[in-house]
DNA sequence: TCAATAGTTCGATAATCTTGAACTACGGGA
DNA sequence: TCCCGTAGTTCAAGATTATCGAACTATTGA
């Protein structure tokens, strides 16, 4: 068994392990996709496509370690979904605000829906 | 001369610098304390005292090229402060939330002053 | 001019990021 | 049940970045 996925309390969520996650401009699209909704939360369709798999995964995992995501095993694929309600109960406003100032990422997944 | 201090204008103020820059304890601590105004604003005063100062002007350059923080030679010593206006009209919230949710960062600079 | 103070720059070591390659886990046939 | 394809993880190596002592620069004051 791949070692379970390791999830910190929320007690022990830190407000710059938070930060750290959200500076990277490939993990803040992440978060942005997730809470957007407007797509599956697996870790493929998430992070930029461009992306090697190796790559993303360890995106996911600093997200995961920052307490930031919650990854689930669901059949072949891992689930994610933001632990937005114990971040907003620790560092109220934090990620709203940090969303509300993130701008899409430009990047080779430009599908169809150009801007 | 001592290459002059490197200032991005308000429109190339990046979001990724900006929480990069904050997402360090040590930086946090500093933007903490340029804030709240109970010490002179010199980087000595400003920064932990038990760290190295090669490691303080480091801190202090990062802060500087995020965006977050003006640097001007005052006689020996440099005077920093905030660039809070232009952050917020960027980013609206987001440093805000951030120093409400800061805690003092623990550190051989106790005083006096115990918790 | 000399010494002292406040920061910066340099150089070396240590830690972290990126990415290809190999590996693990699960589901779907035949 | 065995084999294969898909989804992610782990490993290893090279590239970035951080930390900190030592040397350097700038400014003030005696």
């Amino acid at each position: 068994m791949q070692r379970p996925f390791l999830h910190p309390p929320a007690e022990a969520i830190r407000l710059e392990s938070v930060l750290y996650a959200l500076a990277d401009p490939v993990r803040l699209e992440i978060v942005r996709r997730l809470v957007t909704g407007d797509c599956p939360l697996n870790c493929s369709t998430a992070a930029p496509a461009h992306l090697p798999k190796s790559t993303q995964s360890h995106h996911f995992q600093i997200l995961r370690e920052a307490g930031l995501i919650q990854s689930e095993r669901r059949g072949t694929e891992v689930v994610n979904s933001l632990r937005l309600d114990e971040i907003e109960a620790k560092f109220p406003g934090v990620v709203a605000a940090i969303l509300k100032a993130a701008k899409p990422l430009k990047c080779p997944d430009a599908e169809k829906s150009g801007s």
